[in-house]
DNA sequence: AGCACGCCGACT
DNA sequence: GTCGGCGTGCTC
């Protein structure tokens, strides 16, 4: 530091302002800055420009106290605050550090992630223009007298005549008179802060559909705790009409003046939905997911924050989007997995949901026909409140499930021939048939008939899956692809059989079986063009493809009421899987998928291929229902101590040898031995099931306890000594906290 | 994360 | 003898 910083601070008081700063960078601690501009202040959670290293960044302030002066010439000065006020409130401000903290993430890189990526990067606030024109346009010269009406211009009006005397004439004189534009100025420029009041009822274009009793019961029960934090699990069947319970409620909340967010899975954001709340509503709507460009998420932001828009739609990260009146969260499908992140920061958005609900002290409500065991074990518990819709709109009957032993059946490309004939019963009636294998490609494997040779990944720990569309041997893995083999590199034969199934490979058995009929393969090969899943989905409601064939991206979002028979052509991978949420899953999956055939007249049947037929907790799935099966599940958890009876946190590890992926965990297991906390268990440094992951070799350290505190008691201290863990070799490691997918 | 410093291979 | 590879270490 420059000699003459030194004599700057002692003509100062001596009392040096210190500013704590979470800067979005990997480590787990705060920096520190001096504010030298005694005329400023700063927020918790406001933005700064500060210098780091040789560059700039912007960092979250996250505190500032006066501290007495102590000759340190390490510290170097803010450049720049960026928001006065901050822009996300404090309760958000103690939600994020609250994040942070239990997913053991970097402050920093948490508040980074709750910002549209210009923020980020520092874009100064500019409140929106547009807006605000929209609000004059109504009228040139009102006065208070014509204000009356207008509740947010009379407030702007207000605020504005307060501010007045401190104005020049002349700065008046500049906006023409036109106090609108000078309120506007003002705001600009961060002199005047407007709290807008959310549009005013009447709220809704297209009236509300007569709710069923259930629903009405539902509705009343949520409308009467729209104050304060709540939980609510609304467990609905397909088509038993959570939708219309979800916006009678965001009706009353709007009403109260108060804004929503409702977020939903990745594929499920569909334009129906968002047509569907735009027809209801007249009040602004933002939506938010990454099919958006990022100046679109942007205003989505700005627009919530600002109080602008009402309603909310979006993915996992619009989560973390400000509110300012805020009203209401609603997650719906809140089983899907795609609410977990699982880059970076790895954080639940079903669980950050509920507790942002709390410090925001505002109703939570979580949406599935197929709850989780956690939300149902939380129901159990008495920590959220169940609301069950079992009926469905008019006069659908449940489908009929049917467990199909394929043990010492001969499969026709991975056909069963009682299936065959379902499938040609089916067509005969002119009806449409669903048909699901979760594995894209021909085959799986390329192997040697004569020597075993088998295509194996040079990279991964895996074998090359055929894909006889592009002519091509492809890693699901790295991506890694080259072109398809016609003799065995090491015996010369020219014997390369396939093994096992893929989709290719069935839509290719269909077209033999049935050349009269239409076959539409969708997954993810076939559907990369933009737009021809659309195109496809568009043929199939036309009546003009017979027999769908998918992998799971059908499962959800979709619906097909021409659809009478549905099939999952293998679901014993779901069976023997060695990760415990497997069996969950693989329930819901099928519940989801029944769920998108027939309606109304047609009930449709669903068939599952299997070499398990007696499977009890499949058994109990189809004979009985959901609900009976997830008890039967968490009887099992229970048994077994897993989650949700027990927590668990997975340490990943990951590096170019491994001889230093498993020194690392080592290394971890040493400490934590050290710190001794009692009935912890710790299981690992064992390889991950696909050790090696283009050119690196995972590893991983499973922890469990049956105490969340204790836990995040040994984490606490745990976590800063990985940080200062030093190898030889680099290695890179992450913490999931509650994991779902431990392989 | 960036970005600089630092020690070993193919080039004027 | 240098240019540059990315491996390591630091940022208030």
């Amino acid at each position: 530091m420059p000699f003459h910083s030194f004599s700057f601070l002692m003509t100062q008081s001596p009392y040096l302002h210190i500013v704590k700063v979470a800067i979005p960078i990997p480590v787990n601690h705060l920096f520190d800055y001096l504010l030298t501009d005694n005329s400023l202040t700063v927020q918790p959670g406001a933005r700064v420009l500060v210098p780091f290293g040789r560059n700039k960044k912007i960092g979250f302030v996250v505190n500032s106290a006066n501290h007495e002066v102590k000759p340190n010439f390490g510290l170097k000065s803010i450049i720049k605050v960026l928001d006065h006020p901050a822009l996300i409130s404090h309760d958000d401000f103690q939600f994020l550090s609250w994040a942070s903290r239990y997913y053991h993430y970097p402050l920093g890189e948490v508040f980074a992630t709750a910002f549209p990526v210009a923020l980020r990067k520092g874009k100064t606030v500019q409140y929106s223009q547009t807006k605000y024109y929209q609000l004059s346009d109504r009228g040139k010269c009102l006065n208070p007298q014509q204000l009356k009406r207008s509740p947010k211009q009379k407030q702007l009006f207000e605020l504005f005549m307060t501010e007045k005397q401190a104005l020049s004439t002349q700065y008046l004189n500049q906006y023409d008179k036109n106090w609108r534009s000078a309120a506007n100025a003002l705001v600009h420029k961060q002199l005047l802060t407007i709290v807008y009041d959310l549009p005013s009822p009447p709220v809704n274009t297209e009236p509300p559909l007569s709710a069923n009793n259930q629903q009405q019961q539902a509705i009343n029960q949520l409308i009467q705790q729209l104050n304060h934090f709540s939980v609510t699990l609304l467990a609905g069947i397909t088509g038993s009409g959570k939708t219309e319970v979800y916006m009678q409620v965001i009706q009353q909340v709007l009403e109260g003046g108060k804004q929503v967010i409702v977020l939903l899975p990745e594929i499920t954001l569909t334009p129906q939905l968002e047509a569907r709340f735009r027809r209801r509503f007249s009040v602004q709507l933002s939506l938010s997911h990454s099919r958006l460009t990022e100046s679109q998420r942007h205003t989505a932001w700005m627009s919530m924050q600002q109080g602008h828009s009402a309603i909310l739609l979006g993915t996992r990260s619009a989560l973390f989007t400000p509110l300012q009146k805020p009203g209401l969260i609603i997650l719906d499908e809140e089983h899907d997995s795609s609410f977990k992140q699982q880059q970076g920061f790895r954080f639940s958005a079903r669980d950050l949901a509920i507790m942002r609900g709390k410090f925001l002290d505002i109703p939570v409500i979580l949406g599935s026909a197929t709850p989780s065991l956690e939300s149902l074990h939380n129901v159990e518990k008495r920590r959220y409140q169940l609301l069950t819709l079992s009926e469905r709109a008019g006069q659908a009957s449940q489908p009929e499930f049917l467990l199909l032993d394929i043990r010492n059946q001969s499969l026709m490309n991975g056909l069963s021939k009682p299936l065959i004939k379902r499938i040609q019963q089916t067509l005969a009636k002119k009806e449409q048939v669903l048909l699901f294998l979760n594995r894209r490609g021909y085959a799986p494997v390329l192997i040697c008939h004569s020597c075993s040779w088998v295509a194996r990944c040079l990279h991964c720990e895996t074998s090359l899956v055929i894909h006889y569309d592009d002519n091509i041997l492809r890693c699901h893995h790295c991506g890694h692809q080259q072109s398809l083999l016609h003799c065995c590199p090491d015996c010369q034969a020219t014997s390369l059989d396939s093994l096992g199934i893929g989709t290719e490979k069935v839509e290719k058995g269909l077209h033999q079986l049935f050349p009269n009929h239409s076959v539409c393969r969708l997954d993810r090969d076939s559907t990369k063009t933009k737009g021809s899943l659309e195109e496809n989905l568009r043929q199939i409601n036309q009546g003009e493809i017979d027999i769908i064939l998918g992998t799971q991206m059908l499962a959800k979002g979709h619906h097909f009421p021409q659809v009478t028979l549905v099939a999952l052509l293998d679901v014993d991978s779901g069976l023997f899987s060695i990760d415990f949420h497997a069996i969950e899953k693989l329930a819901q999956l099928i519940i989801q998928v029944a769920g998108r055939s027939g309606r109304a007249e047609k009930s449709g049947q669903v068939i599952l291929q299997t070499r398990q037929p007696h499977h009890p907790l499949l058994t109990i799935l189809l004979k009985e229902d959901y609900l009976s099966f997830a008890k039967n599940a968490l009887a099992e958890r229970q048994q077994a101590q897993l989650p949700p009876f027990s927590f668990q946190a997975l340490i990943r590890v990951y590096a170019k040898t491994e001889d230093s992926s498993v020194l690392f965990l080592q290394q971890v297991g040493g400490l934590i031995q050290q710190l001794s906390f009692d009935n912890l268990q710790v299981l690992g440094p064992v390889p991950a099931p696909m050790a090696k992951r283009a050119g690196y070799y995972h590893f991983q350290l499973l922890l469990q306890h049956s105490q969340r505190r204790s836990l995040q008691a040994l984490l606490d201290q745990l976590v800063p000594q990985l940080y200062a863990i030093k190898l030889t070799q680099k290695i890179r490691w992450s913490i999931d906290i509650d994991p779902i997918d431990l392989y």
